[in-house]
DNA sequence: CAGGTTATCTACCGACCGGTAGAGAGGTGC
DNA sequence: GCACCTCTCTACCGGTCGGTAGATAACCTG
């Protein structure tokens, strides 16, 4: 009953916004009596709590999994950043949600990113001044912001591609599915080419 | 008054959204009662709509003027971001109002970014496509796509800077304004290293 | 069976919401 | 002076909000 209440709030509270959603809404949705709801959660503020634990907790757990899968250079680049991007393509509630806080909640969600993503940055942020020392990524990349970036560019552009991906008039034949997949392919393709400078090769090939 | 009103309502459903405002909210932060804001504005919705309507009549008035600045190719670019971002930095608020509102009501900002954007959006398309041509910009670049890219990653990085932007952990002697300019400094960098191939001259300098 | 725990309900509370009624104040034109 | 228009106000409306009180089951434990 608390993962169904959680399961709906999230997809509320990512569509409507924590104001927008009522917690008549949330009941009703689920199936059950205001007091119900109320009884496993003593408060809304304490559910909205529990929702944004619940999505950062799932990324704490995820993201050691995905770091582990990189092996070196391009190979590292392709499977994290494809990774992340599943991750928050898998359900895009979580991008919405995340997208929301960090406008209603600046502060909180600062702090939550302090405490759950910046440690993986930093470790992030020494390989790319090892590929910066080989010459492999630009000088004038600041690692640190380029990673933030990333992260933000991935989360807000799944957000919102329900604004973006249909927004691509030609060919007007292409399904939701293709805009969307068109969408994503240029968002990695905007993060891999500010990445890395081109292999000699890639220039006269 | 009526551009009191605007101004003050722009403010606070750009940091609290549309629902999370009240309209007594509204009137007593101009000064005023609530009944006097709704002999201006006939209804709340109807005040949602002028504010919305500002945002982007202001921007359908600078984007010709912005355009018009453009030389060509490098130069052009140059003028055409660092006028976009101008534009949000100027006022954040409209940043975060804008985003907002692609979250609370997509389909509607769709249809506005359909008609006051799109078509600008045709003509730099046209732009990169002899770029690419002249093979100066990578040829699986997706025109359409990377400008979307763009200007979300633009107004998206502009609208949460007050996120991100302090979570820049070292040096710990930056000010809050020079943490911000970092920020930006590398969205720069990346829409532009995202988009020109670079001439022989910057490989091996 | 008795006692306690867990989970759900209906009925209700005060506060606040968006919006209306209607009166009055101040200025303008005749 | 008088009618008119513009703007602001106090008082109030019905409805919804988050949250509480208290009854009622169902179930486990002895």
């Amino acid at each position: 009953m608390r993962e169904n209440i959680l399961d709906e709030s999230t997809r509320l509270f990512a569509a409507r916004g924590f104001e927008g959603t009522s917690l008549g809404r949330i009941a009703r949705e689920v199936g059950i009596s205001k007091p119900s709801l109320l009884y496993h959660f003593t408060s809304k503020a304490s559910l909205h709590r529990a929702v944004l634990d619940g999505v950062f907790e799932h990324w704490s757990r995820e993201l050691p999994r995905i770091l582990k899968l990189a092996s070196s250079g391009d190979e590292r680049w392709r499977a994290l950043t494809q990774a992340v991007v599943d991750f928050f393509l898998d359900d895009p509630d979580r991008a919405r949600l995340l997208l929301r806080e960090m406008l209603d909640h600046p502060a909180e969600l600062r702090a939550l990113f302090e405490e759950h993503v910046l440690p993986w940055l930093d470790v992030l942020s020494t390989y790319i001044e090892r590929g910066q020392a080989r010459g492999e990524i630009p000088a004038d990349l600041d690692p640190h912001a380029y990673l933030l970036h990333t992260v933000h560019h991935i989360i807000s552009g799944i957000a919102l591609s329900q604004v973006f991906a249909n927004l691509y008039t030609t060919p007007t034949d292409q399904s939701e599915q293709a805009r969307a997949a068109r969408h994503i392919t240029e968002l990695l393709r905007i993060t891999r080419a500010s990445l890395f400078l081109p292999s000699p090769g890639d220039l006269t090939p």
